[in-house]
DNA sequence: TAGATACTTCAACGAACGTTGAAGATATGT
DNA sequence: ACATATCTTCAACGTTCGTTGAAGTATCTA
């Protein structure tokens, strides 16, 4: 069969999304990325252009991949429930489940992925921008599909509340380990299986407290 | 009067907790520091004996003061529903009161700080050790008391359920402005009274939703 | 196989970083 | 006013930073 090497791209690719995760980008220096990437240090600017362009890629590759996802299941139980709206927990599904599914069956790579992007987040000088770049088109269908299934709320706390779901999910991703801490290890922040059980329960009941306010 | 003219550590700090705000500990060099607060670059390591413990002494400062607030309320809360515990609702206002109350009638530097607070959360490098330090004693009676208010959840329910609580309280400090975008200028996440009116309300519907589980 | 294209290595650039120590200025206490 | 403690200034240290260009090697195309 064909060898499936990494490229050079994907080695600095996967090197910069684990390094970025713990320290952030102005944390992080090219050399530390290179050197644990093992490839020499100029690439960077060879394949991407420089720092800042190899972090927009960091977060872009696994985004793209995000979206097609949560959309497919968007779909999926809007389709199920169709000629009526998708409920409140089917659409918060579809938008939490397609993460829980990555953490729990796929590469190491995507939890350095949603750390990172939990940092991003939380940040003034990224989370506008970057986050926007690569989420807005795909958050505002779910916004959407969360209005028809609250009719009764208003867009304004639709809004807020999307707010706050993204809140909640961004810090359980985040893995600082201070859940850890706080429970004297009664929970493990890295549960996937514990978070899977509580966010969605709680955000639309949260949601759902929200509407009839 | 007498003077109440700034200290050089006041003017290292204030500066200090603007600017780690806006670009995090390793964006912020202490040049950008010392220049925006008017005084020699030196004297950094002078007050504060370098960057890092310029950079714990910003968490403290105000920190200290919202546990004293928070624990007054939580307090009050507690001494009003005597002898039975103390309502969800309650506990979860006298968690976040303070804070808006803070961001709606104080100085401005209250924004940065929570801002800052914000990125620490969701950050592994400080996540886990900053906040700890500095909030663990007074969130662990939150946490009690929590419990108290929801006697039929079980404990690993309160502790995720915090973990999202506080999860949804960051990301509308952070001040990314995201959600003005999102919502097209309809909601401004500098609108303490707009989160003020759903913040509580979604979280205390959250956690009784986690609790009915 | 020859030539072109794609990729990698190497050495170095100027700039900015946190930190330091000695010298100078100011405030304090007697 | 003088001695002392506190604070500030200044110049410089050694590192590390992101980026670059020229030279070398591998890969592909005809």
């Amino acid at each position: 069969m064909a060898r499936p090497r990494r490229t050079t791209k994907e080695k600095l690719l996967d090197a910069a999304e684990k390094l970025f995760a713990r320290k952030g980008y102005h944390g992080t220096s090219l050399r530390t990325i290179t050197r644990a990437a093992g490839v020499d240090l100029a690439l960077v600017n060879y394949h991407f252009g420089g720092k800042q362009p190899l972090f927009e890629a960091v977060l872009e590759r696994r985004g793209a991949l995000l979206n097609e996802e949560r959309l497919r299941r968007l779909a999926e139980v809007r389709r199920a429930a169709a000629p009526a709206p998708a409920s409140t927990e089917a659409v918060v599904g579809a938008f939490f489940d397609p993460i829980l599914d990555f953490l729990e069956h796929a590469d190491r790579g995507w939890h350095s992925y949603f750390s990172l992007l939990a940092e991003v987040n939380n940040s003034p000088e990224w989370g506008k921008r970057m986050m926007g770049k690569t989420f807005n088109a795909t958050v505002k269908q779910f916004i959407e599909a969360l209005m028809q299934s609250l009719p009764q709320a208003a867009p304004q706390d639709v809004y807020w509340g999307y707010n706050f779901l993204t809140g909640a999910l961004t810090l359980s991703l985040a893995e600082t380990g201070r859940l850890d801490v706080l429970s004297a290890g009664l929970c493990r922040s890295a549960d996937v299986a514990a978070l899977r059980a509580r966010l969605g329960p709680f955000v639309a009941a949260g949601l759902r407290g929200l509407a009839r306010r």
